[in-house]
DNA sequence: CGTGGGACCTGAACGC
DNA sequence: TGCGTTCAGGTCCCAC
């Protein structure tokens, strides 16, 4: 569910309710949704202040007084909440850290693709993870998608080459810089690295600035929904106009992901 | 090593 | 109403 842009929103809007709390308690209602498997928080947790919370790609990271980091990734449907003890627990709530100010920190998730993993002071993630687009030079970019011959759409996707952009914001940003999904990623010149640079930049800010894209269960901390999926210009836009030139958005399947594009405004060829 | 395809989950929307 | 199918903001693993 939430790329970058749905990441960074909920890191901004937790982050007050969470900085500088102590964890009084933690209750594990499903432990395979922790990683290593099955680990039990609770004597990692309790008693500990958290000093940080930020972003690295789509992951949530929160550092511990004791330096410890852990990682919370909310997979499709992950939800990360703060909320009063006496507001009812959801369906699918699979974990709780009980805060030192009464309240809640709550991962709900009905798919289970999200993962709460423990890194303690490992500083290193055992995939390398890709640098961040919002931080990204055209020429780092360039460089990044040389390696491959896959297509660019597919190229976008890939964590380990540039982290954070999903199937939304990678269709978004294409559209933005006017380039065929289809292509192949090594084809593409350092002039069109140089727009599709500045497009992801783009989309990515104004989706943060938006609060994210809520097609369905997205909700950031407070439980509040995006704005950005109005600003869409292809994604699930299947046969309405392009905002550019008014051709009907198409409608591809790339990788089992739906891809949209603007047939006129993204040649398949130079 | 790089790549494509299926697997992992639940629930909402749709067609019959 | 009910049942079957398809689809969904993401990775991970496993044959080639």
């Amino acid at each position: 569910m939430p790329e970058l842009p749905e990441v960074e929103t909920v890191v901004r809007t937790i982050r007050p309710r969470l900085q500088g709390r102590q964890i009084a308690g933690v209750v594990h209602l499903r432990s395979d949704i922790v990683r290593p498997i099955g680990m039990l928080l609770t004597d990692a947790l309790v008693t500990r202040t958290i000093c940080t919370i930020t972003r690295r790609a789509k992951r949530i990271v929160l550092t511990l007084d004791d330096r410890n980091v852990l990682f919370i990734h909310l997979g499709m449907t992950g939800r990360l909440t703060v909320c009063d003890p006496a507001t009812e627990i959801e369906k699918h709530t699979h974990f709780i850290a009980v805060l030192d100010d009464g309240r809640q920190l709550r991962f709900t998730d009905p798919r289970r693709f999200g993962k709460i993993t423990w890194l303690g002071q490992t500083r290193e993630n055992r995939k390398s993870i890709g640098p961040e687009p919002l931080t990204l030079s055209p020429a780092r970019l360039h460089r990044q998608l040389q390696s491959t011959t896959r297509a660019i759409k597919t190229a976008l996707l890939d964590q380990t080459r540039i982290a954070g952009i999903g199937n939304i914001y990678a269709d978004e940003a294409l559209h933005r810089a006017q380039i065929h999904p289809m292509r192949r990623a090594c084809d593409l010149s350092i002039e069109e690295c140089r727009s599709l640079n500045r497009a992801i930049k783009y989309v990515l800010q104004r989706a943060i600035r938006a609060g994210g894209s809520t097609l369905r269960d997205y909700v950031d901390a407070n439980g509040q929904r995006g704005s950005y999926q109005q600003s869409h210009a292809v994604y699930a836009r299947t046969d309405e106009p392009c905002p550019r030139c008014k051709t009907p958005i198409a409608r591809i399947v790339l990788q089992a992901r739906s891809t949209h594009f603007c047939p006129t405004c993204q040649p398949a060829s130079t």
